[in-house]
DNA sequence: TGAATAGATGCAGTCAATGTAGTAATGTGA
DNA sequence: TCACATTACTACATTGACTGCATCTATTCA
């Protein structure tokens, strides 16, 4: 019962957050605003947010963890590219299913896309995710020696994925033209790395 | 004369900075810190770099320009994912040639390998450098219709490079290394592209 | 020499983010 | 029903990056 009000206090704060920042862009919107806005104090937005930026992009995750886990379970006859082929394939679903198909506001694609500190906070987080399925890689194929060529690879794989859907989505395609556009992305790097 | 002193300034603010980077830490010396080392105002600091990342990295530029006269003098017989491929190699080539040979201090690349603030500046820059030449290429291509493909194409070739080059230097590898794992990684995606 | 220019300064101010201490409402156990 | 703890939230103060503005001073050049 107290969830719900922090909750409620939670979308509050983003309606009010992405209304400002639509009306009067994002960087001349301070977290002061948005606090009035909610009706809250300064303070209370930091106790919902570690950051400004996270305000727009708080839910709009990328599921590691389940490519995690497809590596983790690869089948013994699977090889390296294959298996984060399946794992980038699942991905993308993902995304499909849950952050392009349920809206995602407009508002809020139009701000990743332009303004250049959203843009950084998303580019730490796929870093993050790169770092991690290299790593789960590495555990799952502990033979590949040459931890650079993995790098590489899924560098390869996630700069495509992630530049598609940029210009896919700047483009101003459909949801299932961006899931399509990325799925060839992915589809052209994972071709050439399985030789 | 005056161009000097500047340049003089500039120095030994980037040396102090350095210096005390390496003794406490990026995050934990502040800009203040900084410009007393160098006796100077804090004010005149941000004279000389636009942000505290800068101070690290500002000279670690990415030449982009290059690889955008190399797109815009191609051949009329080269092919898209060709033309990209030689100015890949050429920026490579460059990086090699300056930021990699001449030093760029174990300091920098520790930090810049680790601190998560400087790790979105490079990721920034790099998106920047994506843009441009996905522009470049459209401008020189512009029977080649589909963005989202070119798009992706720079992206896969950006993210194997750059993430082949950041795992090299963690392990610690030479310039040579990393400068080979590069090429290395460009050779990959490129082969693939140009079918 | 005198005037323009440009590097450097001090100061006040904005804004994101954090630490601290405290209030008030909502839960829980006796 | 009465302590009690928990917890969302608040007010206040502070740090630290960064900016605007007026000013000072040392070149540079006419």
């Amino acid at each position: 019962m107290r969830e719900r009000k922090k909750r409620r206090t939670r979308e509050t704060l983003i309606a009010a957050a992405v209304e400002l920042f639509r009306r009067q862009g994002y960087e001349a919107t301070t977290v002061a605003q948005i606090a009035a806005a909610a009706d809250v104090s300064t303070r209370t937005f930091f106790l919902h947010f570690p950051t400004k930026e996270d305000v727009v992009l708080a839910d709009a995750g990328m599921r590691v963890e389940l490519a995690v886990r497809i590596i983790e379970g690869r089948g013994a006859d699977e090889s390296l590219p294959d298996v984060l082929a399946t794992a980038v394939e699942r991905m993308i679903s993902e995304v499909a299913g849950s952050d392009l198909a349920t809206g995602m506001a407009d508002v809020r694609v139009e701000l990743m896309l332009t303004v250049p500190d959203l843009q950084a906070w998303m580019l730490r987080r796929l870093l993050d995710a790169q770092r991690r399925i290299v790593d789960a890689l590495r555990r799952s194929y502990p033979e590949e020696g040459d931890v650079v060529a993995v790098g590489a690879l899924v560098g390869a794989m996630m700069g495509a994925v992630t530049s598609a859907a940029a210009y896919a989505l700047r483009r101003g395609d459909t949801p299932e033209e961006v899931t399509a556009a990325m799925r060839a992305a992915a589809g052209r790097v994972a071709l050439s790395s399985s030789r």
